[in-house]
DNA sequence: TTGTATGCGTTATCAC
DNA sequence: GTGATAACGCATACAA
């Protein structure tokens, strides 16, 4: 692998010239320019990141960390942040946490030590202090799905609240009066910010929201197998089951099936974050779309405007979820029109 | 940030032993070991990943270039990755490739400016010279999903003619004789192998391979319900559809239901791949599996071998393909026992 | 066992 | 405009 010097040596000039026409911030005159250029093509000149950023004390790379490198939705994430950062010409070193504070501590110091220029995160089990106090140190960061007062400009989330209240209220705008949740791990602030929707969405119909209907899941398709085992055991009957995320969607179809209960005829089932495999799902589960790809482009376009000085970016910090309606949302049968 | 020249100071040695204390590689005594580490521990000392990179000529960081960063099948292989190298100090840098030459070659590219001691490379787009000419080269690479015969001991890959070959022969076994196909694009060398055992099956039952029962695809799901309508036009009847992969199996079945197919009771539906939503489909999809999670852990293995010279991974380079038995095949009705 | 000195491939600050 | 030369933070051959 040629280096600068063999450059400059063949060029007939001094290292400092390549350097210079390498980054093309100093006048060099064309003349030496094109004989530097020549030398670069002759020689198939790369330069040496690794050297270059040691020099500079910058990488022009951005760290990602992420729970899980597989997952429709962390791959959405990924996606975007790489388009938009490969665009400007910058790139994108991707870790994974695994939902714990080992591990994303770990993943942290492991970007850290790459002299990345910032850090995009998506963390779950790591503290406010901590991040605040990460946030304070000198490389810059962001947070995906998640905030932080202290540190809010530097926060991506979604409001979770009128996510919970959209699925709740798109089954009673249908009729539904009778309405079973199948709850995210409330110890997550998303999990109980979508609760507090699917309860606003209740009151505004002055309906009661009942404990017999509800059932604290983790988030993961084993949940929505056993909360509508559960649900069903209080023998409170429901004409629609709202589930916090498509994961438990899938379960709980899985088993009302088992049940014999046909969807949506017998049941109306809603999801949450449309994830990839939602629209598989039969029938076709509506859901909330949760903009992970939006997200992740965001915190890649705050990286390139503060951090990199580029200024057409236009920054929003709150998303706000949609409804996708497809199958799985019917009128109750009591209640047709 | 800390240097090691600030230890070296505040322990009183020089910054050669502070080196030797960090790698663990020569002797050093108990007592001022323990200096030294106290002074790393007072400072919250973290080794420069770049600096060492360029003293050392060598990273620990291996490139991964997938086709795209989202997606079951990369997500996996990922993954698979990820773990193995973490588990041995070392660490994954992914990118991607998007199926296209110019995007394969600048991530490969990057990632040798980034001084990886080794790459393991989802190509797709770049022909078989290029990447012979790679291997040439200084960083050792190894080739999932792709077999060259003049690097066979750096390749990864599946038996796709087996697998088309066990698709094709679970419906036969199950009393099915009019099979149609859906193939990926031929020019891909999978497609092809696919192809072929779909076909030998048939010759093992003694059944022509008839042109009209078969459609050629892009591996995507509208190749699904593009097939199946150009098949249905030929009026010729079939009980069972193999498809080449998964996607297009999904749109497949969502077109034959729209004609009022029932499955598996009038048509029998085969995938292959094993994609993450081939389970969450109805009916859950029988399916080949495609080991891509272990073909990452394969080549994660064999880097870990011949690059780190840890010779306790036992490296296979072939990987067959199973049959995943789930709901979507039955015996056809009019041959039914 | 420990220290000294040099080099890794760049960038950047000086001079000229 | 161009060329020396000193960092950047660490590893390592060689001395001691």
């Amino acid at each position: 692998m040629a280096t600068i010097y063999q450059v400059s040596e063949l060029a007939g000039v001094s290292l400092a010239t390549v350097s210079r026409v390498m980054n093309n911030n100093a006048r060099v005159s064309d003349k030496t320019k094109q004989k530097v250029l020549k030398a670069m093509a002759e020689l198939d000149y790369r330069p040496n990141a690794i050297a270059q950023s040691l020099a500079s004390n910058r990488s022009n790379s951005v760290g990602v960390l992420v729970s899980e490198l597989h997952g429709p939705f962390f791959g959405m994430m990924m996606s975007g942040i790489d388009l938009e950062l490969r665009n400007a010409g910058k790139h994108a070193i991707f870790t994974a946490g695994h939902s714990n504070e080992t591990d994303e501590q770990d993943a942290i110091e492991f970007l850290i030590s790459r002299n990345c220029d910032a850090l995009i995160l998506h963390v779950e089990a790591l503290s406010n202090e901590y991040l605040i106090k990460l946030a304070q140190g000198n490389v810059p960061l962001v947070l995906i799905n998640r905030y932080i007062d202290e540190i809010a400009d530097q926060c991506f989330y979604l409001n979770n609240e009128d996510g919970g209240y959209l699925a709740t209220k798109a089954v009673l705008e249908q009729g539904h009066r009778q309405i079973a949740y199948i709850s995210g791990p409330l110890w997550k602030q998303d999990a109980r910010d979508r609760l507090k929707g699917h309860q606003k969405a209740l009151a505004e119909y002055h309906l009661n929201f009942a404990d017999t209907l509800c059932y604290e899941g983790a988030y993961i398709e084993q949940s929505g197998l056993d909360g509508v085992t559960e649900i069903l055991k209080q023998q409170q009957p429901f004409t629609a089951l709202v589930c916090a995320n498509d994961e438990m969607a899938s379960g709980a179809i899985e088993m009302l099936r088992e049940q014999h209960f046909t969807i949506p005829q017998d049941v109306s089932v809603v999801g949450f974050d449309n994830v990839n495999f939602s629209r598989y799902l039969f029938p076709k589960l509506t859901t909330i779309n949760f903009p992970i790809g939006e997200m992740g482009v965001m915190a890649a376009h705050w990286v390139l405007r503060h951090i990199y000085r580029q200024e057409q970016y236009q920054i929003n910090h709150l998303f706000m979820p949609q409804l996708a309606w497809r199958d799985s949302v019917t009128t109750p049968k009591s209640n047709s029109r």
